[in-house]
DNA sequence: CGACACATGTAACACGTTACATGATTTG
DNA sequence: CAAATCATGTAACGTGTTACATGTGTCG
């Protein structure tokens, strides 16, 4: 539901059409998450659908206007007044592969933990570089991209915690295992 | 994609049946992303039409089996080899809302990062509370639970940084009004 | 003119999700 | 026996995503 909402807060500031939406989303989140045009276009056809935009004419230079209807004021409001529920997020894939990968025999658990935070780390760099590349300071895109840092070292911390606890009770099998001897 | 793959994990042992399959999949990550026995169906369909998994009869009690193909062993050590790319998560709609929050004018950005604060903080409790009443150790719940507050402790961390970055950008804002005056 | 970017769509598909229909089996 | 649970499936829908078709305008 980011793209519709995240659409649909865009036009708060009076009509837009179709790539103006998509460069004016794509700018706040650039370089992490495209957004292909097209989509701009189904998703606009779906707001319509639900009665949330409407047609606006054009701007005088053929670009296709959409503007808000009171029921799109209304799904928006309601959207700024509600949290982000961590439950209603997404299946953490990676957090599913690992509880899986411990399961399941005959997996290297260790070396997908290393592969994982190796790749981590490259993304943390990217993002370094990324805000240090910064061609005009904008808040809304720095603070996506800190959003993505401290999501970056929050998995790292979290594979860490992981390799210790795998070392921790490979230690205790070893230990009972000498016990036994 | 983590449901697919996590089903295919669960044939690594040997073959199941659908409802087994759920539970196994679901005593792993409960609570947290229950999962419609339903999709377990669809799923498997879905992995038999792509040729990753293939009926293998009954268990004797008329529950259908399925089991891995060798593109399905092949798929599934691809998966464990490969990492999971902080660029291919879905995108993340909290950063977004806030992103598209502070460039759009009427929303008070303020009470939503208190609110989303305040939600985030009790999911973080429900997580401590689940983990009290874990009935029996089971080290993938207990990492997926980690996961979880693993990213809830950033969620506030960051929610706080930018709240800190709100009011620092107000503090110039009144600073360089004052100037005017 | 030819290449390129802008602009608007549409068609097709993937995955996740829920609701529903149907039996079989167990249990109070 | 009735109710609950287990088990297998299907139908329908929603969003996200890509690829393609098409037209217009601009610039070297």
């Amino acid at each position: 539901m980011s793209i519709r909402h995240g659409l649909l807060a865009l036009l708060t500031d009076g009509p837009r059409y179709g790539n103006q939406l998509r460069s004016e989303f794509e700018h706040r989140t650039a370089a992490t998450w495209p957004l292909n045009v097209g989509q701009v276009y189904t998703t606009m056809s779906r707001l319509e659908r639900d009665g949330l935009v409407e047609p606006a004419g054009d701007d005088g230079e053929g670009h296709a206007l959409y503007q808000l209807t009171e029921a799109g004021r209304a799904d928006l409001d309601a959207w700024w007044r509600t949290p982000v529920r961590r439950e209603g997020r997404p299946r953490d894939e990676l957090a599913i592969k690992l509880a899986l990968a411990v399961t399941v025999p005959g997996v290297d658990v260790r070396a997908l933990v290393q592969l994982q935070r190796s790749d981590t780390t490259r993304s943390l760099q990217e993002y370094t570089r990324l805000k240090a590349n910064q061609p005009e300071p904008d808040l809304a895109w720095q603070l996506v991209l800190d959003a993505l840092v401290f999501q970056g070292e929050a998995e790292i911390r979290w594979l860490d915690h992981c390799e210790a606890r795998l070392t921790r009770d490979a230690g205790l099998a070893r230990e009972q295992l000498g016990r036994r001897d």
